[in-house]
DNA sequence: ATATATACATACATGAATGTTTGTATCTTT
DNA sequence: AAAGATACAAACATTCATGTATGTATATAT
């Protein structure tokens, strides 16, 4: 009853990982054992050891899973620049939240990240790795505003890299809020008009290109 | 070598809150033992069991600390509404994130509760508590911004729910930020500039008041 | 002054997770 | 088709944290 095809070893360790966001979710990082994700999955330590190292081996792998999925997503929609370049944000920004909103894989998966994880010890050098990715998804953002300032479109009197911070920690912040009291916040009555108002405020940004040029 | 006066017990207790802080912040809350604790505070897990039902218990009484001072700077700061109400939270704002800048304790204290730990299982229960202290704290800055727009100091386009919340997710992303990525972010070069811009571009959301008034 | 409650330290019992090792059936290679 | 590599399962040894129970010195109440 073993040695499978290299096929069903790649959905063994695929089936392993959504085991691991499962359990990760259902009962935190630190707090969920091997054999736990291995029952869930329906086998036992012994695959889980196959095809990973340990836990943080486990971890790894999920970030670059949801890493990758992001990126694929916020590139094509921003590497190019639109008359609008604020309403773009405003509607990227819109459709990643209820893309989280919608799909319950993808917020059970950054709920992990954000909330059901504990980065310290082991943990703590993966904090470097996020550091990483988190960078090109930064630079993305400044990319845009940088192309958007050269055409004209934005004004140049705030660095790209500062108004890039800006959106992204709004975004992350609503992020957190959203995720950590999921339920008790609506996303109708409480998201939308807050991204709605935030990229309105930002229009004095655009405005003042009048006043300037 | 046992039975303390009361004032030395409370000590003792004060102490291995602080080591709880510490060793939490090194190791993550669900990774830190109890004995770690008392071993840090210089007891023994007898007298951490003494004074704390569980670990849960520790954590439960550090988040007191942690809000109740949150509290005490946030309510004096917020109670009264000065001439240009977005310059004072911009002070506000700038004045918070250089005390945990400054403040290390602080700092780790956040660290701890934002970053090192695990809300799932048990902990998820504390969710619910933090969801009711954060309540209290955005409350503040609802009323704050319901008197502004009361006395006419800022326009009533916006219900000030979604001003407070677009404000709470800025901060809060903008601490997470600051954080998760300690070393890397830079104060003056980077948290400032962001607290600055964001602030400056809601200037338009004071500045419609004249066009519609 | 004595009794009792307090503030711990010490010792014990239990359980659970980890990493490793060994066994083995079957896929793959040649 | 034989040999080796692969993809696990099962068993083992070790470590370690937790909760509780017990012991005890001393502060405090009466």
């Amino acid at each position: 009853m073993a040695r499978k095809t290299k096929e069903e070893a790649q959905e063994t360790r695929e089936s392993i990982l959504d085991a691991a966001i499962s359990s990760f979710y259902d009962n935190g990082v630190s707090l969920t054992s091997l054999d736990q994700i291995a029952r869930q999955a329906g086998v036992t330590r012994g695959a889980v050891y196959w095809h990973f190292k340990n836990k943080l081996d486990i971890f790894d792998a999920l970030h670059e899973r949801l890493h990758q999925s992001f990126i694929d997503i916020l590139a094509p929609r921003l590497g190019h620049v639109e008359d609008d370049p604020l309403a773009q944000l405003h509607r990227l920004h819109t459709d990643l939240m209820q893309e989280v909103h919608q799909n319950e894989i993808k917020k059970r998966t950054l709920s992990v990240f954000l909330l059901r994880c504990d980065y310290s010890g082991d943990m703590q050098d993966f904090l470097k790795k996020q550091e990483q990715s988190k960078l090109k998804a930064f630079q993305i953002f400044v990319d845009f505003f940088r192309k958007a300032q050269d055409q004209g479109l934005l004004p140049a009197q705030h660095a790209p890299e500062t108004v890039a911070r800006t959106c992204h920690c709004f975004m992350s912040g609503l992020l957190y809020e959203y995720l950590r009291f999921t339920g008790a916040i609506d996303f109708a009555a409480h998201v939308q008009p807050s991204i709605d108002f935030f990229y309105s405020s930002l229009t004095v940004f655009k405005q003042s290109i009048k006043g300037e040029n």
